[in-house]
DNA sequence: TTACCAGCGTTTACGCTGTTAACGAAACAG
DNA sequence: CTGTTTCGTTAACAGCGTAAACGCTGGTAA
């Protein structure tokens, strides 16, 4: 009934999530809510307003994954809990992923507030790593290329299996990833 | 003059590698080279089938920086230069690296020449991985999953920059990138 | 030479897109 | 009761990818 652009918002992310960023129009959208295409815009600037809102869900989502990770004991654990979650979200949230990272050839320039939260993470990523290192777990070298790394890995892992570089068995995926993971922190630990 | 299906290609590549994939239309294609809209599809299916040739263009530049790098002695050295060109070729050709891999949100299709390159070439990596470990500079494992991790991780890093998240910097992305294949080859090395 | 025909570019037009403008009904303020 | 704001409507516009029909132009067959 009542609050349009909550229900604008919900079916516009039905349809991205199910259809992928192209093929989504404005009257598509409109017509699923059962509403004419320029009633949109009393509430939402242009289209491009609406998928940030669902970047910003697929973020958010991105971030339940990862706050789990944080509740481990040893900081060694966290670490491999948040490269853990970023990959399984990569497989379970394709769409969400796609829609976040894969932005379509131009720069993406996230709102301010997401920004800051996108770096406070990443820097909660650094405070582990630097705690492995600060624990003889990792050798101590500069705990913001070393995470940088770890990300990319991460990031690049997903990233191939999402253009379907790497076969579709997602059996095969998941202990693909394992092994990447392992092979990803083998190069930082501290010789025994 | 004439051989209006090259100009056509050279205008569109032009146009695509200067404004990026989107705000590229038939009619300003067709603008750049002096010719009616429908011109072009005399000489293409549709829009598809130029960014297909352009995309192919990318990959074959992407080949011309790996190539050389095979001609070094040793498979380590070999290794080393794929990874570092690879890195090199996201650096300095941005757009045709977008073009190729930052599909615009569904899984790329390679044609079928291509995709057989693409594979050969990450044959050749693995070939190259699998010699490493002969040789007894790298621990003994499974050689794809190994040049898998390496391929994520050089892709992977690049992505992140190309999404600006690793500041602008070209200075020190450029230091960034050669300690990553550092700390990334690190893990694979058997123990002295 | 004449008749034809295929190749290639043109103009026109269709259905789609995101978005703006003008309008009207309801809800609310003084 | 009146004036204004809110929020939806319909109509319309410019731009998009693309199809269809037309006409020129050069080469081949009779």
């Amino acid at each position: 009934m009542s609050d349009l652009k909550a229900r604008i918002s919900l079916t516009a992310q039905g349809l991205f999530l199910s259809e992928g960023v192209e093929g989504v129009t404005m009257r598509r959208i409109a017509e699923g809510v059962g509403v004419s295409a320029t009633a949109i815009y009393r509430h939402f600037r242009d289209k491009e307003e609406i998928l940030e809102e669902i970047i910003d869900a697929g973020l958010a989502s991105l971030s339940s994954y990862l706050r789990p990770a944080l509740e481990a004991k040893d900081p060694f654990q966290r670490l491999k809990g948040l490269i853990d979650a970023y990959l399984r979200f990569g497989l379970e949230q394709p769409r969400y992923f796609d829609l976040a990272f894969l932005v379509p050839g131009r720069v993406m320039h996230l709102p301010e507030e997401l920004e800051h939260h996108s770096r406070a993470t990443f820097k909660l990523a650094v405070q582990q790593v630097a705690l492995c290192m600060e624990a003889g777990i990792f050798r101590k070298e500069d705990p913001i290329e070393t995470t940088v790394y770890l990300w990319s890995t991460a990031h690049g892992l997903v990233m191939l299996q999402r253009m379907n570089r790497l076969g579709d068995d997602k059996e095969k995926f998941s202990r693909l990833y394992k092994t990447t993971i392992e092979r990803a922190i083998r190069g930082l630990r501290e010789k025994a």
